[in-house]
DNA sequence: CGTCATTGAGTACTTACTTC
DNA sequence: GAAGTAAGTACTCAATGACG
């Protein structure tokens, strides 16, 4: 005898189980609608990426799987509204998957057999496209650089490190633990399962700040940041340095710092005082902001003298 | 002189995260 | 397994001084 339907009602079962203070975790499925509401502002869109790879080092290993989720969302509110459209399409790497690559996201060499990427189609998919957010973008945009060039144009955003989500009460910023306080499990580590996901996990409220982590990530994306390498310190100051968070860069000998813009002043009233005792110096400047961060291209930089 | 402990600087490892 | 970040711990090295 088949069963067509469930032998009880799911939903009052849940029910049920969050009253006795159980906490239901519901089988991931992407969704391609998330709000129908009038948005307070013009919709922009962003592409939510996520590569697959061989390995870690960008280097010598190559993307296996690429996926790209197209969303349209308002740039006040972080709200997300429709998925536009979707990428996903595996590709032969010319080299042995290893199998501890292959045990992460299970993609075989059987399965890659005879498949590669189309370069146009994808930059076609992201050409009006101005923000890109990954989890990790360190590692997606060293990959996504490598092999696609037009990629380096784009402003990007990482939901990992940009978003506070330890000091906003998630116990890991790992995706599959978010996506569990979102409420869902999921077998993740296939790449546009992994951007719903992403999707998904954005529109968490964020405690402290009450707004939506896509709207912190907006926030951050916008602001850009200084890293600045003090010229010259005297020895003697190394500790005061230290103390303000300098580090120390062997190969040039100087000591560096990254700050935000707003606090340019002040650290050079700082370093005027406590480092160079009043006298002329020299900073080396490079801007951060979107579209060099998480890039391995080298930023330009500038000495300005104070 | 030989040995041992101390000191400071610098290097190197360790841990804890994430991504594949 | 790599790699980045960051903080912390551990180690090494050379110099120094006390001591017998």
């Amino acid at each position: 005898m088949k069963q067509d339907t469930e032998p009880f009602d799911l939903e009052s079962v849940i029910a049920w189980l969050k009253t006795q203070d159980y906490k239901v975790v519901a089988p991931f499925s992407p969704r391609v609608a998330y709000s129908q509401a009038p948005s307070p502002a013009p919709l922009l869109k962003a592409a939510i990426l996520d590569v697959e790879t061989t390995g870690t080092n960008a280097l010598t290993d190559q993307i296996i799987e690429l996926g790209i989720v197209i969303v349209e969302y308002c740039p006040s509110t972080g709200q997300a509204y429709r998925v536009l459209e979707t990428y996903s399409e595996l590709a032969d790497p010319g080299m042995p998957i290893p199998a501890t690559s292959t045990k992460i996201h299970g993609i075989t060499d059987e399965m890659v057999r005879g498949k590669s990427f189309i370069s146009a189609e994808i930059e076609d998919l992201v050409r009006d496209i101005s923000l890109i957010i990954a989890h990790n973008a360190k590692f997606d945009r060293q990959f996504v650089e490598a092999r696609f060039p037009f990629f380096q144009e784009k402003a990007w955003s990482c939901s990992f490190s940009q978003i506070p989500w330890k000091s906003e009460g998630f116990g890991s910023a790992a995706l599959e633990h978010l996506l569990y306080r979102a409420g869902f499990h999921f077998n993740g580590h296939r790449a546009v399962v992994d951007c719903h996901a992403l999707l998904t996990v954005l529109q968490l409220d964020l405690p402290s700040c009450d707004i939506k982590a896509f709207k912190k990530l907006l926030d951050t994306v916008q602001t850009a940041d200084l890293k600045i390498w003090a010229l010259q310190t005297p020895f003697e100051s190394k500790d005061k340095l230290k103390n303000r968070h300098y580090r120390w860069h062997a190969e040039q000998r100087t000591w560096y710092k990254s700050i935000s813009q707003n606090e340019l002043d002040q650290e050079a009233t700082w370093l005027r005082q406590e480092v160079y005792n009043h006298r002329p110096f020299q900073l080396k400047q490079e801007i951060i902001d979107a579209y060099n961060r998480f890039s391995n291209r080298d930023g330009i930089s500038e000495i300005v003298n104070y």
